[in-house]
DNA sequence: TCTGGGGTCCTAGGACCC
DNA sequence: TCTGGGGTCCTAGGACCC
């Protein structure tokens, strides 16, 4: 291990090319996608949200909603205030936006935005070696093999910026929806590059201009800086990436444990971290709010209803889990999580829905506003996956395999560890703790 | 600004093991 | 009965991201 350069000084390879492609408002233009008569317009697509209701939230509007104040997160009824919907009688005193302007609400649609996400992976593999997506909307490709630093005719366009237009101009042409690309030497540099001229932009940094690029920005615009983070920081005096980047890491580690030097990297345009293809996912999960507090009954049958889910489609995407856990958020918005883990991984619907109750069984008399169910520990051993021959019937997903003294027949395909012996019970599923 | 849904990673204490 | 130190697993909560 000789030779090597001075640790943490600058990347180990500065000539990276990574591209970070964010489609702009993608729910909202999706929508324009199959309804062109909303383009131009201001779109608000809601989640929970149903066409003619005021409940729910906003999962993205279009940037000619956010004009007029709409937010992604926001409720769904503040929304409509701040824009009406188009069709929805004259408020009294006129719009609360001091215009006549509409807004065209949408509920969301995930299928089909999956779709059109499925299209634009495609032309994202074909530009690029490795691709991670990261969400539906966004992903980063490391496209060092496909093109490079070097300036064009000794000007200022770099062939790396030829090369992200050309990105873009494949998914505008061929999906017909709008992204932001970035271009960076390394992903965090990348990510705010495509995040610092939305909508429809496209950012370069060169190797030589990322600490200068990012000194003068909020210090929040450093990915992984929260509004938590950034409020520790500000009563720190750190108010932009270049005053983090300027700060004593053992100070920041003190604060903020590894994560205090691991963002002041970020703020100095060091990240190392190599593009890798998107992994598996290590949970898998559903929840569900209520309009009003919801009392035992209904939390059981939701709890009931989101733990189907939740097996099928963990089923789905053949995968076993180890550990059942629940959420419940009770008012004011005290959010509690509780899990079990098993000895061995299952899939077994009928075991995720008793744990599920078993664990909810805990609030039993508190109100709640959300519920949720999740597994994780997940496995996705296809084909490996040791099914015990002795007693698994096989392929049959109603197989019921025992029962118990707690009356759930857990339709086991999978194992615990060392239970041969024909029988599968919780208390057996259940780990030693 | 009272709050939707699906995720990831980190921390910290306790149990347990050697 | 009192006692070190290291390691792993489990659980609950929190911050963050899109």
């Amino acid at each position: 291990m000789s030779g090597e350069t001075l640790p943490g000084v600058d990347d180990p390879d500065p000539s990276r090319i990574v591209l970070h492609v964010d489609m702009d408002c993608f729910y909202a233009s999706c929508e324009r996608l199959r309804e062109p008569a909303l383009r131009g317009e201001p779109v608000v697509v809601g989640m929970g949200y149903e066409p003619g209701e005021t409940f729910g939230a906003v999962a993205t509007a279009s940037y000619e909603a956010r004009a007029y104040g709409v937010e992604s997160a926001q409720p769904i009824s503040q929304a409509l205030e701040a824009l009406p919907r188009v069709g929805d009688a004259d408020p009294a005193e006129g719009a609360a936006n001091g215009t006549d302007a509409r807004g065209h609400y949408r509920p969301v649609d995930l299928d089909y935005y999956q779709s059109v996400a499925a299209d634009i992976a495609g032309i994202l593999e074909d530009c690029a070696d490795v691709v991670r997506k990261v969400s539906i909307d966004e992903a980063y490709l490391d496209v060092t093999d496909r093109t490079a630093w070097r300036h064009v005719d000794g000007g200022d366009r770099t062939l790396a910026e030829g090369y992200a237009r050309h990105v873009k101009g494949r998914i505008v042409d061929e999906v017909g929806v709008p992204a932001s690309v970035g271009v960076a030497p390394n992903m965090s540099a990348a990510k705010v590059a495509s995040d610092h001229d939305k909508p429809d932009g496209l950012v370069v940094v060169e190797p030589g201009e990322v600490a200068s690029f990012l000194e003068p920005l909020p210090v929040d615009e450093v990915h992984g800086v929260g509004p938590v983070t950034a409020d520790q920081f500000a009563e720190m005096g750190i108010e932009t990436a270049g005053d983090l980047a300027a700060a004593d890491p053992a100070a920041l580690r003190e604060a903020f444990g590894s994560r205090g030097p691991e963002l002041r990297d970020r703020a100095r345009g060091v990240d190392d971290r190599e593009v890798t293809p998107t992994g598996r996912p290590k949970s898998l999960s559903r929840e569900s709010a209520f309009g009003e507090p919801a009392d035992d009954a209904e939390k059981r049958e939701t709890v009931s209803a989101l733990a189907a889910d939740v097996a099928a489609r963990a089923r789905n995407r053949e995968a076993t889990y180890r550990t059942i856990g629940i959420k419940i958020v009770v008012p004011p918005f005290d959010v509690n999580t509780r899990e079990r883990s098993l000895s061995g991984p299952v899939d077994a619907p009928g075991l995720v829905e008793e744990v599920a109750l078993e664990l909810l069984s805990e609030f039993e008399g508190d109100p709640a506003r959300k519920v949720g169910v999740r597994v994780s520990n997940l496995s996705f051993a296809a084909g490996e996956q040791a099914r015990l021959d002795g007693w698994d019937d096989e392929g049959s997903d109603g197989g019921v395999v025992g029962s118990d003294a707690n009356g759930g027949v857990p339709d086991g395909r999978s194992v615990g560890e060392s239970d041969a012996d024909g029988q599968v019970s919780l208390d057996e599923f259940e780990s030693g703790r």
